[in-house]
DNA sequence: CTTGTTAACTTAACGCCGTTAAGATTGTGA
DNA sequence: TCACAATCTTAACGGCGTTAAGTTAACAAG
């Protein structure tokens, strides 16, 4: 507190007139990055045609480069200084999950996605670009650092070298055919 | 440190004969706690055949489950409070990696598993356990306070739905055949 | 048995933190 | 002009991690 209010050239107790406490403040703050983050993942969608895959893939391509150019804010907004985990779906956006799901519907109505439960397929796709992302920021993975120095230092690197996995899945493919 | 030093009856200022710092303390906590994950982890994996998909999966499901039942352990290994992000692949078990890559490698050899770059199937089941587990601990998906009531509040039965998708992908399979 | 040494532990205190209490200053509307 | 509310200040409280200095207990060497 008395580092913000330096910041803002008056007393640390003045803060306590615009706010509660220390981590209302950080709520706030915390509701203003999920605001950054849900704008940021929405316009990237909506360069992309609705329906289309390359939605998708662009909506995972925002989620990691706002994660890595704005690292301080997705920390407040995933990190364990995040105020009670279940008000993260109160916040504006629900975290980016509602743009996603959207466009897996409608991909999966235009045909370019197997159809099924769209939450499903939406969680996984989440939870592989959240996974990515924070193993990215809490190991450093290709880093010279690293005993897996040979992977890709550069997350968004990673993430177009699932593109295979993502589409055709891990399994071999049945020699008989399908 | 006060705390801790009440638990263990004695002053706050005598921890200072066995931990330079209450960092190093917790340096010292979490690399028991990553002894435990890896040793979970390479446990699960060893009580299924080797070279199978069911190893790979077993690796998965005992990585959330540890997560769940040990929670606490879970937050200082990934989380925010963790010591440096660099020094994770010193730690023992390599945050379990090693163990994933190795039962990725031998599927390939086994033709259970579509062959390519193991490091990359492997981060990308990492990124998907992972991904799935810091999502639910952070957001408490399928809670009644959670707009997604309708998907599985269990992380395991989710992964359960992940199995197909998994598999075979994400796409649409072609009309003309592959 | 004494003595010196070392490990284990204590109390007192420092500086920092979030926060509260009480009062001062300032601008505004009647 | 005066009351009032908003805005801000200083002083201080209790708690934190940590340091300094001193005390106690155990034990090897003479």
């Amino acid at each position: 507190m008395r580092a913000v209010a330096d910041r803002v050239g008056v007393s640390a107790t003045a803060l306590y007139h615009y706010f509660a406490s220390k981590q209302d403040l950080v709520d706030r703050v915390s509701r203003r990055a999920f605001e950054a983050f849900d704008e940021a993942v929405r316009k990237a969608a909506e360069q992309q045609p609705e329906g289309s895959i390359d939605r998708i893939r662009a909506i995972g391509e925002a989620y990691i480069r706002f994660a890595f150019e704005n690292e301080a804010y997705f920390r407040v907004i995933f990190g364990a200084e995040a105020p009670d985990p279940r008000a993260i779906e109160d916040l504006p956006g629900g975290g980016g999950y509602p743009v996603l799901r959207q466009a897996v519907v409608r991909a999966m109505e235009s045909g370019q996605m197997r159809s099924g439960d769209p939450d499903i397929s939406s969680v996984y796709l989440w939870s592989l670009v959240h996974g990515l992302v924070t193993l990215y920021l809490a190991c450093r993975i290709g880093d010279e650092k690293c005993q897996n120095a040979q992977l890709p230092g550069d997350p968004q690197v990673m993430f177009a070298a699932f593109g295979d996995l993502l589409a055709h899945g891990l399994r071999a493919p049945d020699p008989k055919g399908p």
